[in-house]
DNA sequence: GCAAGGTC
């Protein structure tokens, strides 16, 4: 018997499909001599650190640094407090038996780190000797299923890569048990203060931004404006100059040949530029930029936009959630055309999508080689019958942007007048003269200029036109805005693109912090530390988040650079470079935080609990 | 009581 184990059961069931089995079984599916099994993401954990005899939370058990770690099964909370989960460990049972039958085993769990070591846990875990093979694709379809069994790879293959994966999810551990329980214990108080590698830089990002924020002085400065007539039709131009002070726009004001001044044709045209600027249509969405639009426009939270996504997909009406990418290939590019078809009737979209039965589609998010573990969200083709509200506005968020990335360009006429009258005048505005991807949500454009005119009258050069009104504008310079859950997530996906030093750069340029997974997660594990609280749609720190900031912010562990540190070793790891080397480097970072944390603790300003 | 990672 040939046993195929996948991540999850959706990718377990693909599998099985294109083998023709159909059989389902308890935890299994079944069917021309294969067997089709899955784990549920991680099953098996770092055991804590009780398992190794760290008991309580003791100074004197620091650093914990255990010899050799041990897996446990993965925990659950519960009201009597975390137990092993029983799904869990009735699909460890499963699996053990299929393995003790297997003649074969092939791995097919998703193509990258984590995914090698959900597998290897398991295999380990459950003491299995048998050699296996390793399934690498990139995407679902049925050929590229195919394509993948006639091209298994040897399990050993894969080796490094699996000592990369071990050594990441040590590492998180050693850094992140050691240096909580540190300043927890240090500081005094009872309570929970947690650190890590994820996010301890996510809270200092939030904090630095308020404090940048809060200390940020507004400077004044000044602008004028005039209003041209153009055979009634009126036009705002504003000085191309701004001024520190009232007096020295004043002067640029009384040199304005307005009527009123006894100029009855004092806007005089330098110039007019008029020039169509093509708007390429948005890229399909992938989990963080659903999240991020979801925030914007619905107002809902990283977490309950994973989670209302999570629901439609085990619903059958979207495809994997999780995904870090915003590209489809070729393949299920192919099929498109048809599911644009399926909603050529639905309510709001409907015409849309049947417009896009006719002509040639975008390919803007059609590039296999920006497609991941897995491809851009999209709806499956399945019809959603009464969802809830908040599911059918994320339903309506994929099923729209599918519409807009396959959609046409946006053609914006954007015109320019120069105008001289005493100074020089600009006035700018912006006309869509071809809607394009935007007719499908039909918003206004998001960050239009407060200076834009929507339309501007038809002007020649040359021309001469009353001046019918002026005005000083006061205008204040802005900080940089409070994170919201949106501001954040992206600047969590681009964290380490402005590292100075160009191979950590380079090591975090696909990653950024955290992963598209877990990103809800550590903002959610902020706001249960008591660090940081929604204040309207901003998140900002509390007393507490700020007093942990003051204490870390200038070690490493604040620091997105760790990050981008690690992954580079890692990297380096998977091509075959010493695993030991970079444990040792651990255990040595290991003890000096934990040591600086003990000390540092002690100063935290922090009112007892 | 604690990390980050994956997923029902």
């Amino acid at each position: 018997m040939k046993v195929i184990i996948a991540e999850k059961p959706s990718v377990a069931r693909e599998i099985a499909k294109v083998f023709g089995a159909t059989t389902k079984k308890d935890g299994y599916m079944e069917g021309k001599g294969f067997t089709f099994t899955w784990a549920f993401g991680h099953l098996l954990q770092l055991a804590p650190p009780q398992e190794y005899g760290f008991y309580g939370w003791n100074v004197h058990n620091l650093p914990m640094l255990p010899a050799k770690f041990k897996l446990s099964i993965r925990k659950v909370k519960t009201k009597d407090g975390l137990v092993e989960d029983p799904g869990v460990r009735k699909q460890l049972n499963i699996i053990q038996a299929l393995f003790d039958e297997a003649t074969d085993i092939i791995v097919a769990t998703d193509a990258g780190r984590e995914g090698e070591l959900i597998f290897r846990y398991i295999y380990y875990y459950l003491k299995c000797k048998k050699p296996f093979k390793r399934l690498w694709i990139s995407s679902q379809t049925d050929e590229a299923i195919k394509e993948g069994f006639r091209n298994l790879k040897p399990g050993s293959d894969y080796d490094t890569l699996f000592n990369s994966a071990h050594c990441r999810s040590q590492s998180d551990w050693l850094v992140g048990m050691n240096a909580t329980q540190a300043l927890s214990i240090s500081s005094g108080t009872r309570s929970v203060l947690s650190l890590g590698r994820v996010q301890t830089p996510t809270l200092a990002m939030i904090c630095s931004r308020y404090l940048e924020n809060k200390s940020f002085v507004p400077q004044l400065f000044y602008q004028v404006s005039i209003q041209v007539d153009k055979e009634g039709q009126v036009f705002r131009a504003v000085s191309t100059e701004n001024f520190k002070s009232k007096e020295e726009a004043q002067v640029l004001i009384d040199q304005v040949e307005d009527v009123a001044s006894g100029f009855p044709l004092g806007g005089h045209i330098l110039a007019v530029e008029a020039k169509p600027r093509k708007e390429p249509p948005p890229l399909l969405h992938d989990l963080s930029s659903l999240q991020q639009e979801a925030n914007k426009k619905n107002g809902f939270t990283a977490d309950q936009t994973l989670n209302l996504l999570q629901n439609l997909y085990e619903s059958k009406l979207v495809t994997y959630p999780r995904t870090g990418s915003r590209y489809i290939g070729d393949d299920v590019f192919a099929g498109i055309p048809a599911l644009l078809e399926k909603f050529k009737d639905h309510e709001t979209f409907g015409k849309q999508a049947l417009f896009l039965t006719g002509v040639k589609l975008n390919k803007r998010s059609v590039n296999v080689k920006k497609v991941t573990d897995h491809h851009a969200v999209l709806p499956t083709g399945e019809k959603p019958y009464n969802l809830s509200a908040d599911k059918q506005a994320i339903f309506d968020l994929v099923l729209g942007r599918t519409l807009e990335a396959f959609h046409q360009e946006c053609i914006k006429e954007i015109t320019k007048i120069t105008v001289q009258s005493g100074a020089k005048y600009i006035a700018s505005g912006t006309v869509i003269s071809s809607a394009g991807w935007r007719a499908v949500f039909n918003e206004p454009d998001e960050e239009k200029k407060d200076e834009d005119n929507a339309s501007l009258p038809k002007v020649k050069e040359g021309e001469n036109l009353p001046v019918v009104d002026k005005a000083l504008l006061e205008k204040q310079t802005k900080p940089k805005p409070l994170y919201n859950e949106a501001s954040l997530l992206k600047a969590l996906e681009t964290a380490g693109k402005e590292i100075d030093d160009e191979e950590l750069r380079y090591a975090m340029k696909d990653s950024g912090l955290g992963t598209p997974a877990t990103r809800a997660a550590i903002i959610e594990t902020l706001l249960k530390r008591d660090y940081i609280l929604r204040e309207k749609k901003n998140l900002v720190p509390t007393q507490t988040g700020l007093a942990v900031y003051e204490v870390v912010k200038d070690h490493k562990i604040a620091q997105a650079e760790l990050t981008g540190n690690w992954e580079k070793r890692l990297e380096e790891i998977r091509s075959g470079a010493s695993v030991t080397d970079f444990q040792e480097e651990i255990k040595t970072y290991t003890r000096s935080i934990t040591q600086e944390l003990l000390k540092a603790g002690a100063g935290l300003k922090l009112k007892p609990v």
